[in-house]
DNA sequence: CCCGCTTCTGACAACGTTGTCCAGGCTCTA
DNA sequence: TAGAGCCTGGACAACGTTGTCAGAAGCGGG
């Protein structure tokens, strides 16, 4: 009991009832899941069905013998290829109409060895600075015909690598890769098979690849000399995990600009490792009522922001802040929060473009792009030191 | 030379479904990349490769040939089937290593019929709004072992069309759907064929499938009945597209709350079809200096929500603000911004939920969900009217 | 030493598409 | 009208994987 017999003339298409989603109800060997069946030697992952498959759909074979043609003319009209009747073209249209014929792209992918779709792992599409990225990834790839497939790494090595794996399965084209990880080594296979692949945000461990960042330590750097110029001299400092690339440039760049400016730096000044709203409250909380109170601080990125201006708020007196990352309604807020902005969409625009560059060939020599930050003054970073 | 037709005015690459340039043009230098760095391990293929393959990857056969057992064997370590000897597995384990080597999904998919994706295609992924939603279906997928191709529609019905079909071309087993156009029956034979579907956030049009949806309608004539109890009377309302099934239910919404405090509603108090800041920013103007201004306004989004605010900032009267959809750091604006806001992740966890329920053949018949909003109070809709 | 049994292994045929190549039928010229 | 050329259409073999099924190897008992 194969799934059909090709040679029984009309397809077994032409005359399914309209409406009916029968095909769902009958695909999975319910009884064999509900288990009460206790046949103890029957390997439970066994798919007894003869088709795993789910729906049947038309092939090109069942288009071919509607519209009473050969295979290959069916795949010449779907592929728009030259060489065929414009009468011919219409009987297979019409097929092809009445059948919903849609043509396999995985066997497609087989027989071509292209997918036309890219991967981009990052690491929250909640995140709104990913949202942005991921937008601007998915623009480019449009324009060069791909799709886009995405996972979240959710900041942890095993599912990025799982994630990326898991594409280069699929055999996506190319990658972009938020790392989570710092060994990349795994790659190693892929990029010789020719996948294209940029990291974005984070530089890639292990191996020699395109890389598009951020300028973190710069950023960090200029936004904390704005604190200081504006007369701070205990500022704080609040960050992510220092394993994290950006967090620690960040961080770099703050010491260096208290070092540019003889200022030295407090432990107690400084947190890192502030993932959660709770920590990073606690960690400013705590900042603000030592025995030498910092008067600014410096907020690591977007969501350390948010927190801050949340106890900031609370706090009785005014304390200057400066975030990395531009947040939304920030010039509303009284008052305005001066920030770091970096460009998420130039961000994915950039490696994007670079990916595509890698596929056509057009780029050999793996390369680290940093793209500049600027900073946005709207109230909160300009306060003075209330001691 | 494969010169094989005369008519080579069109590229021959221009079969990529989405439009555009296929991407793998001159993929061959590949090999320049690795160059002088032979790699012996990685058998070479025959000299008659199609053309458009790009990197050679290994295959189980390769696998086997190394190991040197057959190809089944290998197939059975790479999925874990039982049958194979320590030994035995090993040698494979250490072949697959050496070579690199990573099973090729689409062959996989074309032998058993399921890909382990789902589509998911929605207005803008930048979109803070569809941010949390695209997480929490991609939570769901992967709980399921699937991954998640996104795709953004730009509230533009062909477009949808498109990337719905080009999911389908890749055998997605499922698709979540947000729409932007309102004719579905294309879908129809994707139904048929036991694609699980389910749209969201807005009805699908001319097909019957499963929907979940937020109470638009009951959202909005909370909210504009929370002006009115404040004493409002003459309430603005701006929003999106009325093309747009959740521009319509919240407009519906706003008269059913007028016409239940028997407020008769002017026409230049309701402003549709801003769809862009400017736009939006006119409208709250126009209607702010009406002879008969308006007291309060309700937001039928996010979008608007944010830049009805940025112009209410800047007037001199207080204006009431309800907005529709929850926005970042709205409890930290003078006033906190009143919303009714509705819960983006529930709405794709409920939709992807449902859709692996019916690829597990649990759920049959179509249903429509309805989600409830929630009304935030945080000052701007308790403002007392102005007159 | 053979038989039956279990356990492990491999040959082979799909899956649906596209590239190659050849067979007819046609038009156009001599 | 025949032969040369051009169209159009179709048969067939890949692509890399998995399900089926039969064969091989190991082993104990008669």
């Amino acid at each position: 009991m194969r799934g059909r017999t090709p040679s029984s003339g009309a397809s077994p298409w032409a005359d399914i009832p309209m409406g009916g989603r029968a095909p769902l109800a009958g695909r999975v060997p319910v009884d064999d899941r509900t288990g009460h069946r206790t046949v103890p030697d029957t390997p439970r992952r066994a798919d007894r069905l003869p088709a795993t498959r789910y729906g049947n759909r038309p092939t090109m074979k069942d288009v071919a013998a509607r519209a009473g043609v050969g295979l290959k003319t069916v795949s010449r009209v779907v592929n728009g290829e030259p060489g065929v009747t414009p009468e011919t073209e219409r009987r297979v249209q019409e097929a092809i109409e009445a059948l919903g014929f849609r043509r396999n792209d995985s066997a497609r992918v087989l027989r071509k060895g292209r997918t036309a779709s890219i991967g981009l792992v990052l690491e929250d599409l909640a995140d709104p600075f990913y949202g942005p990225l991921s937008r601007s990834v998915e623009e480019v790839a449009r324009a060069h015909g791909a799709l886009l497939i995405n996972g979240s790494s959710a900041e942890d090595p095993d599912r990025e690598q799982e994630l990326v794996l898991a594409l280069c399965a699929r055999r996506v084209d190319g990658l972009v890769v938020i790392p989570a990880g710092d060994d990349h080594r795994y790659l190693e296979p892929e990029l010789r098979a020719g996948v294209a692949t940029v990291f974005v945000d984070r530089p890639a461990g292990g191996i020699d690849a395109d890389v598009v960042l951020s300028d973190n330590y710069g950023g960090a750097r200029d936004g904390v000399a704005h604190l200081i110029a504006h007369g701070h001299r205990r500022i704080g400092f609040i960050g992510d995990m220092p394993r994290i690339h950006t967090s620690a440039e960040r961080l770099r760049g703050y010491r260096a600009a208290m070092e540019d400016a003889s200022i030295p730096v407090k432990d107690s000044w400084i947190s890192l490792g502030a993932t959660d709203p709770e920590r990073v409250r606690r960690a400013a909380e705590e900042m603000l009522s030592d025995t030498d109170p910092v008067t600014a601080v410096f907020a690591g990125n977007n969501r350390v922001t948010v927190t801050v201006i949340r106890v900031l708020a609370a706090h009785a007196r005014p304390v200057a802040l400066v975030g990395f990352d531009d947040i939304e309604l920030a010039d509303l807020l009284q008052p305005g929060v001066t920030v770091v902005a970096q460009d998420a969409a130039a961000l994915g625009r950039t490696a994007a473009e670079r990916l595509f560059r890698q596929l056509d060939g057009s780029l050999v020599t793996p390369e680290r792009i940093e793209l500049p930050t600027r900073l946005i003054t709207r109230g909160s970073g300009e306060l003075p030191p209330a001691d």
